[in-house]
DNA sequence: ACTCCTCTGTCTATCGATAGATAGCCGTTG
DNA sequence: CAACGGCTATCTATCGATAGACAGAGGAGT
């Protein structure tokens, strides 16, 4: 993979988060590193291309930086979830990508569309695993990618990050699901993970 | 409110409900009901205009749709926020205005931004106040609220209305993990209400 | 070593489409 | 008459996309 390309999937992802698939265009990346928009091309043929890829590699990444680990609990792979979202919020003022997408879905090229799906599938699979399995924690995943997703949404809409940790507090010492002596064990300091 | 004014406004909200503030324009709500574009400029001068002026109206709508009813325990209350949702997400495939505009916060125009705002702050006030009020019953509306955006945008993004069923099982009744038929019983049991 | 060829990355120039917005005219209706 | 609500016509800006040219790097063949 270029370099350039890399810089236009960097610029381009900054630019989703921040106010969606209609807020980038060629001529803006092409400007902001230096090149003609007419060369955005040759990395990426069309826009929704482009799209589709940044998605995918943020997929990638973010599943990378909340990778099971070692002895964990059900609510350390919640709180890894949790903390990784949080510290992009915080860092950058900005939600998760395929949030964004998701919530425009309807109007989104097919190829991005499929990359949000993929996204939120391998989430719900990889949290569902990491929680035992089985029907009800599929449910449960659902649920904290629900309240990750829509405590972004909020904190974005109010300007404050305050509103995220309140509406997602109950998910780190969340209603228990299956062994209750597991609660005690998640005081342990949630790594501070980000895609 | 002239006539042909609440049929822009409600094929703008339909348009933003499905793919966010630039998921319209003025020349296609007008060429939907019959006009040419510039006479949608003599009932709203500016798009800004325009989606806040959809925006506060849906504000006023949903919340008169969830209003208190008599006797209501918390969980009427949150029950009804849900079915409302709910009810919008089934009935068209669409999700929360707010909460699609929320997403996007980054790039909206300051008075769009600011009625995204004013909606969440009614609605967590609203919430808030039906659960017996304090702070703590603020960080609940916030995760109520949360867990109901966040659910709308998976289902949208996964393409199932059952996503938002068992991302907000929870909500329905607080303690207890989903069963499989709760979902049936929401929808009917709670008043079918909806924005 | 020298030439030829290909590939890469960028450029200029331009296309057709669409965006939001404006100015001014005109018919209907109260 | 005067206000309202629509029209025609047009502007400027920007969009994604395409065509074609050019420079440079590097490999292959002689």
């Amino acid at each position: 993979m270029n370099e350039t390309a890399e810089r236009l999937m960097d610029l381009a992802e900054s630019h989703i988060r921040n106010a969606g698939y209609g807020g980038f265009s060629f001529r803006e990346l092409a400007a902001e590193i230096g090149i003609k928009s007419a060369s955005v091309h040759h990395h990426f043929p069309t826009k929704a291309t482009m799209a589709a890829a940044v998605a995918s590699r943020y997929a990638d990444r973010f599943l990378a930086a909340v990778v099971h680990q070692p002895n964990e609990t059900a609510e350390d792979a919640v709180a890894m979830y949790r903390s990784a979202f949080r510290t992009a919020l915080d860092r950058d003022g900005r939600m998760c990508l395929c949030g964004v997408l998701g919530a425009e879905a309807g109007g989104l090229p097919p190829e991005v569309a499929k990359a949000t799906r993929t996204f939120f599938r391998r989430c719900i699979e990889d949290l569902s695993a990491r929680m035992g399995g089985g029907p009800e924690t599929k449910a449960r995943a659902l649920q904290v990618m629900a309240t990750l997703e829509g405590g972004m949404v909020l904190a974005r809409a109010l300007g404050s990050i305050d509103a995220f940790d309140q509406a997602t507090a109950s998910l780190a010492k969340p209603v228990e699901i299956s062994k209750p002596d597991e609660a005690s064990k998640a005081k342990t300091t949630p790594p501070e993970v980000c895609p």
